[in-house]
DNA sequence: TAATATACATACCGGTCGGTATGTGAGCAA
DNA sequence: TTGCTCACATACCGACCGGTATGTATATTA
């Protein structure tokens, strides 16, 4: 239905090379994007092998079936490319709420139009299959919880150290700037107006300060 | 793929009796219903005629073909659905932000399992086909401008009678509170669990408290 | 009453889907 | 050299898809 080529400025490559792979990894890739632009359901295999030039018969020699296809990308390439880029910054930031609302920034930058236009890989996935496949409920709720506790984590350390105000709930805070980062990503999509993602997310911004002790 | 018949709970109902309709209202239900599940792509007519009794010559009769029976539902259901649930409550109320603030918390408590499994009939629909037809992108779109103006409006309200501070600006809330809703409902959908749409949702409550004068 | 339009019903079509059965060439061990 | 395994390649299958062509009963109009 749709067909994008755009793999020179695709932000949401993951950060490895991955025209060095081997085949395994050129259809974890391929499929990755496949399933990106078009969804799972309606990705097709046919296109993923001819976006790689592998043949189907190279396909079910490395996956029993497309689902499994699907848990693959889930597990080695979206998890990996969550983890890098939310996860890591800020589990090895100093000051973690200072590194949160840069990467927040720091998105709203980066992004193109093309960019958002797809929306989060992640998030479309898991509106698209949790509550049809537990399968891939389960795999992409783990990514989740990893980004979570990432995020409580640093929301924790940061009132150890004073800088931000005892009453709110970690846990609480943790899961609606997840939640608030994906709609931000929803309202960008649907709009096609990066000045709306940026506008939402300044909001969440705004929240990340009021939160702080003056 | 999946099959889903728990119409007697089924939260996302649209507010008129879908029992007593016409054809073209059984066709455009069960659309939405069959949509709300498996996506658009994924939808089947075939699946929406068996759920009726319909037949496909009475399904082309009023619809030219399957994408038009999908602006359709998002035209006359969804965006019925949002306008009753969540505009007209903010646009009626006295004090809206205190109306928004009981909608969020009605509508936690109102949800069951199987309402936040399936998630956001909007939203899903949204991140699904706004990035593959620019015929549901508008569509869609303006939906979201709907909401999103009428709780700018509550907002403004809200400031003029200095219930909220004047920092904020109204469009940067109503923006992020519309995409934490959706977030928390995708949060919950993904982990199957109440009490973290609750969570998640209490997260958005005392931001919305936060912004309030003492 | 005859003609016409509406609102369906039935049967079927070409195309695409995920999946499989079978074939093939390179590498390696004996 | 032979025999076996791995890593694919090719050809094909039945199922299901959206869509259409055609038939028919009923209501409306001339």
């Amino acid at each position: 239905m749709f067909d994008l080529d755009n793999s020179h400025i695709y932000w949401w490559r993951p950060l490895h090379d991955e025209d060095a792979q081997d085949t395994r990894g050129k259809i974890l890739f391929a499929a990755y994007k496949e399933i990106h632009v078009n969804g799972f359901q309606a990705a097709s295999l046919n296109d993923i092998l001819a976006h790689t030039g592998v043949t189907k018969g190279a396909l079910y020699h490395h996956f029993p079936n497309k689902t499994e296809l699907g848990y693959a990308v889930a597990e080695e390439v979206i998890a990996d490319r969550i983890v890098h880029s939310f996860i890591q910054p800020l589990t090895e930031a100093e000051d973690p709420i200072q590194a949160l609302i840069a990467m927040i920034e720091e998105s709203g930058k980066a992004f193109t139009l093309t960019d958002i236009q797809l929306g989060c890989p992640l998030g479309n996935l898991a509106q698209e299959m949790a509550p049809i496949d537990e399968g891939f409920r389960q795999r992409l709720n783990q990514i989740y919880e990893l980004w979570h506790g990432a995020i409580e984590s640093a929301v924790i350390k940061a009132q150890q150290s004073g800088k931000i105000i005892e009453q709110v709930d970690p846990r609480q805070v943790a899961m609606m700037v997840v939640a608030t980062m994906e709609g931000c990503l929803g309202a960008g999509m649907i709009s096609q107006d990066l000045g709306k993602l940026m506008c939402c997310g300044a909001g969440l911004i705004q929240y990340l300060q009021l939160i702080q002790v003056d």
